[in-house]
DNA sequence: CGTTGCATGTAAGGTGTTACATGATTAC
DNA sequence: GTAATCATGTAACACCTTACATGCAACG
């Protein structure tokens, strides 16, 4: 019963895929690669950076269904490059999922804390060290976050991706905090002699 | 070249496997289901509460590899019930596993962040409409872990899951006035006119 | 008499990683 | 020279979810 007035038959895509195609949106033809680095600069701090391989993958599917073009082009070397851009279609379907996919609540693994939940089968000290790591690197986190926010500050028509980054700022300076008051708590229990055994 | 007095090969497991054997070291015999359950009262706070069926065939893993050890009860209905515990190995493997293995850096994938950071290609209702639900769900959840705070907080031994429960309270409650934050950083970009259109 | 909860799994498939393979260019 | 970066993939595998299948008990 299908006729040519339809709307496009709707692709269902994991998150990953549409943040893929998100990173196109931004308007430019990129390779693989290029799309890689993209995620290392802004998406990793909200949301989990894919590895490379899946990168390539989801190109290929985001082609496969129209929502994204490639071709190849030659660099500075000549060696050939293969660069992807967003198509009309694809735009349509980002707009789309944005509007009406049921969105996900936020996805948590927090590695540290589950350590600290396993403490009675821990020493003390080995739970210091992992909730002291994890303070130090949200704090780095913090900063390389409010870099990109300066980077995205500079840019005009990117005011979305930096009021990402500035809650990306927040989020993991809230993160440091938050180890270092767990760190605090840690301590008291060990002195107040509570802390269970190993 | 092996001999008797080795220490046992170490088995690599994903951390999921860690925390379906972490609610078993807390003691009891418990089933899948209350397995499930557990990880729904607590684990979910901060670490992503897996399905089901994975959670039995975690709980078949850790059996083959000696760390839980199951028999059959009859349930007061005289159905079969079958019920898992740590076994010595476990608890030692789950020592070491806490003491040695690398802490992978928390996981995170923010469903309602990757929209805002696509807004863009969304309606500003939208995205008011995603973040409140974020912000709403943030509050309940924070809530949530208070209770579960305070159920942790009755029982000598839990010291360490309450110290967790205790973050998870100040993490949740933080993530809905980071959302609040958004919300008002959205509403300010859109009364500016500087949000990129449609 | 239908829904929810208890209880246990299997099968299929999708999601995502690691390891492998290749090769040029640039920086130390 | 050798390590890092650029650049592109494939293959194998591990992880995890959804759908399916089953059946009893308790509640309304």
């Amino acid at each position: 019963m299908a006729h040519a007035d339809e709307p496009p038959a709707e692709v269902r895509l994991p998150a990953t895929a549409w943040a893929v195609l998100g990173i196109l949106a931004f308007g430019e033809e990129l390779t693989g690669y290029e799309v890689r680095q993209w995620a290392e600069h802004i998406l990793r701090f909200f949301y989990w950076s894919p590895a490379m391989s899946q990168i390539y993958s989801e190109l290929k599917r985001l082609e496969q269904v129209g929502y994204a073009a490639s071709r190849e082009v030659s660099g500075e070397d000549g060696r050939p490059r293969r660069v992807y851009a967003i198509t009309d279609a694809g735009r349509a379907a980002a707009s789309d999922w944005l509007a009406h996919a049921p969105v996900e609540p936020p996805a948590l693994k927090h590695g540290p804390l589950l350590r600290v939940w396993l403490g009675h089968l821990a020493d003390p000290d080995r739970l210091r060290e992992v909730v002291t790591q994890h303070r130090d690197r949200s704090a780095d986190l913090a900063a390389e976050a409010d870099e990109a926010r300066r980077a995205a500050a500079a840019v005009s028509g990117w005011a979305y991706p930096e009021l990402v980054a500035r809650w990306a700022v927040r989020y993991h300076t809230a993160e440091r905090d938050l180890a270092a008051r767990l760190l605090d708590d840690l301590d008291e229990l060990v002195a107040s002699g509570r802390a269970p055994d190993l």
